[in-house]
DNA sequence: CAGGTTTCTGCGTTTTTATGCAGGAATATT
DNA sequence: AATATTCCTGCATAAAAACGCAGAAACCTG
């Protein structure tokens, strides 16, 4: 194999899954871990990769990781998305919306995790693609700016065809009478699809948005199985919701 | 065998495989090493393939592992994006693939056209998102992760449905006798799709890019209406495409 | 077609490059 | 802090490239 034939392999394969590991490499390739070393540090001077203890990761990768700041109440996000994370086993089929709380789940997926995720959400479709063990399964539409989903009837039709095994909705408002509202119509037409094709449905929500009323209602709280916030689940502003029979984590 | 008989050979069988040995190349010719080391070196320095040690690479060969990172050719792709956007009038159907000419195509589009982008392409869809006037409608299928556009059956069925005014093909590879070829299958079926779905197709290609070969036939050269490159349209590289009935821009 | 000139090719030698190995230094991980 | 990786440095070896040269082939040119 020629050198340059594999340093491409090697550039193609952090392009690929952001980050490689020398030793994976070394045996893939078939040479000595020096070489390994070399070709990376060569690539890392040329500014193809990023070269780090043990291995390299791409560029991409690490403007990504840099770009998360800045957003609104972050660290809460991250508590949920944790939560959240520990409901998801290897091989399931899960389908999102969109919302920074859940694009805050795609960002801190485990790399070994090996599951489909369905979505129509653009910043979460980025997400899900930098993973290098997740299928990603994008619903075609037109695309709403502001929310910057796909919405409408094609996409609807599509979420119909499906049964997913979880079903997390980023939820803009969640009140115990009126049940998760929201202020997009087309955005709460597709939430409601999502919904009847989940096995089970999760609701991501900061606490900030809890006790909260949006114009356009997506469903009743009953039909909604679990609601996670950045709180422990003994909370007394979660008790009204255990007490309706939500689940809560 | 005569010398120019080699060299023709040489560049044949790099073309065919994006890659040669020397060690290989003298046993098959019955030459010495020597020999083929000077007719590698002449090829090189005619830029007709690139010269590493143990053997020579296609220019395609590159393309394909090396492009994703470097943004090298970014100025040519300024220039090519500029002339695909005169093809562009407000009110259009706009049918595109992926590819870092496409994007760069979707960032320089003038912020008053008014007209519906149709895409698979994860990035080129962030890049229309953000114009104002554009609708942007997204082909759903499963993600194909080191292109980053969705392909599939679905995706195709979908393309199927449509008749877009123009058709904007990023090109992996074009050339007189091949006419355009790429390496991922799926993306070729959804190119080939998308080249029927179009009253014009139109292909945008670097001119590194252009007579240079892949393993997998997309159409043949009178399938195209145009050729996008950044050279000058009276270029003497591409005189042969004129001649064969190509537009070119 | 003959003679001269240029180009091409192969061979030995030298130089460069690529790769692997060993052992100590540096860096993670627990 | 202890331990296990990983990294770096220098060195050995083999492969490939560069160089110079001489014979062979091709190609003018009169």
């Amino acid at each position: 194999m020629l050198k340059k034939e594999r340093q491409a392999y090697i550039l193609h394969q952090v392009n690929l899954h952001n980050k490689v590991l020398s030793s994976s490499l070394c045996t893939e390739i078939n040479v000595s871990e020096d070489t390994i070393r070399r070709d990376l540090q060569e690539l890392a001077t040329e500014g193809k990769v990023i070269k780090v203890h043990g291995g390299a990761l791409s560029h991409s990768f690490n403007q990504v990781y840099f770009s998360t700041s800045g957003v609104y109440s972050q660290s809460q996000k991250k508590v949920i998305a944790q939560k959240a994370i520990a409901l998801i086993n290897n091989g399931m089929f899960i389908l999102t919306s969109g919302g920074t709380t859940i694009l805050e789940m795609a960002r801190s997926l485990p790399p070994q995790l090996k599951a489909t995720f369905v979505s129509g959400s653009i910043p979460a479709i980025l997400e899900y693609m930098h993973h290098p063990n997740i299928e990603v399964i994008v619903i075609g539409d037109k695309i709403s700016k502001n929310s910057k989903i796909t919405v409408g009837s094609e996409a609807i039709a599509k979420i119909k065809q499906m049964k997913a095994d979880i079903c997390f909705l980023g939820t803009n408002a969640i009140d115990i009478q009126y049940g998760i509202t929201d202020n997009d119509w087309e955005v709460v037409q597709l939430k409601k699809a999502m919904i009847e094709s989940s096995k089970m449905v999760v609701c991501l929500s900061i606490a900030e948005k809890v006790n909260s009323v949006q114009p356009i209602k997506v469903c009743e709280l009953k039909e909604i199985d679990m609601l996670i916030t950045e709180l422990p689940a003994d909370d007394l502003l979660l008790k009204p919701y255990i007490d309706a029979g939500v689940r809560v984590a």
